[in-house]
DNA sequence: TGGAGGATACCGAACGGTCTGTTTTCTGCA
DNA sequence: TGCAGAAAACAGACCGTTCGGTATCCTCCA
């Protein structure tokens, strides 16, 4: 009782500036909708989807069951909506940060992975959210891994965009490399908690890019502590 | 009833040319242990761990739920069973399908993307099972973190040993992007079900070795139609 | 004949999901 | 402007199912 009156009341005075147009994007929606996509993506991500009880949710989202099934008609829906969303504003996120700054376009391939490793510090990082959905689901059933190719081939189109901007001899080959790098770089980073590989995988991609147009960037990885940690 | 008479019959005559000994390996491991803890692999990394019920695991094994209680005493003891059994299995693959045919240590190196291949062609490959079993628990507590990064920290060993026999300028830099590689290109595996990503892979190991040494190996990813597919 | 393994009933807890009923918030008209 | 009614969100009991795990009894064969 009196933790509910509390919570009701935060919302309350926090939600009063706030238009009744429902907002787009989750980040700060304080509608019921947006709490409950923040709190499922929250606990998803962190988790594990099978892991994550409804109760869980409503009980973090502060909303009431009905509320969920109202709005989002059951867990597998939730959960396709969490990734449709997530998936939007993680690409959206990525793309400014390698755009953002101009430059021309090996400049903006080169700040793909300072760009992992920003995500990777923080508190909240659990990987990605594609990938372990597949993971922690029957791999002979195509659902997830559907969506996951979806995700990834919209940024696979982007990287190869620049590669093919910037000259490369084979910018579908370079873009595929460096979509593995991505990939590989994610899962160490979530195993290991250790943000560094992103300056590994950075060092790769330099490789990557032609012996000619090798430049290495300062050698981040001169700190052999940080490599032992994977 | 016919149905399990069937099954006892079955492992009955298959299990007769065993002995009674308790096998090392669990591939062809006829005992109850072994039955359980190879349908259990099946289907943590067909299905996810959380997914799996206990009930699943005794009927693909074919014993009763007190036999798997009494051998493993839990789900999680289970589960801690699998994945160290498992993950010495493929260690001695995949050392062994590096190793095996001799020469240098670039030899070998140039074997790792080959044998990954031929992984991802099988029927029943899922990804790999420490990183799928990070990717659907708790990202915030060490567990099964800590069992992963044991795990990859002897495959690590084994390639940093190899990138120094090659005389590689920097073998501990070398080792962990390839191993980036390697992680980067089992889950594009698992998510695309397309092997040809270890192709890709190793075109860019080649491009990690240094330009001097960039032998390029029939150019295997000349096919551009595998590209698409990721 | 004794011990390993099989079958099955059962337990409490948690699951996803539904239902009833109350309170809050928005809206439109006098 | 104020107030009635609609709409939305809340609270939480409840349902059937499934979960991990236990207990009991039975079968088989060395």
């Amino acid at each position: 009782m009196p933790r509910s009156d509390l919570l009701q009341v935060m919302r309350k005075s926090s939600a009063k500036r706030k238009s009744a147009a429902a907002a787009s994007r989750a980040g700060d929606d304080e509608s019921a909708r947006g709490r409950l996509l923040s709190a499922a993506t929250h606990l998803f991500c962190k988790d594990g989807i099978n892991a994550t009880g409804i109760d869980a949710i409503i009980n973090e989202a502060g909303t009431a069951k009905t509320t969920l099934y109202k709005l989002f008609g059951s867990k597998t829906h939730l959960v396709h909506a969490v990734l449709e969303s997530e998936g939007k504003q993680w690409r959206e996120w990525f793309i400014g940060a390698i755009e953002a700054g101009g430059g021309d376009a090996e400049k903006k391939l080169s700040r793909i992975f300072p760009a992992l490793k920003s995500w990777f510090s923080e508190e909240r990082f659990y990987g990605c959210p594609f990938i372990n959905a597949v993971a922690e689901h029957d791999k002979d059933q195509k659902q997830f891994r559907n969506i996951a190719m979806k995700h990834k081939k919209v940024v696979l189109a982007h990287i190869e965009k620049l590669a093919t901007e910037m000259g490369a001899a084979e910018p579908e080959v370079l873009a595929h490399q460096l979509a593995l790098l991505i990939d590989g770089a994610i899962v160490a980073a979530m195993v290991s908690r250790n943000p560094g590989v992103a300056d590994m995988a950075g060092l790769a991609a330099c490789s990557l890019f032609g012996p000619a147009k090798v430049k290495k960037p300062k050698r981040a990885a001169s700190a052999p502590a940080e490599l032992v940690a994977v």
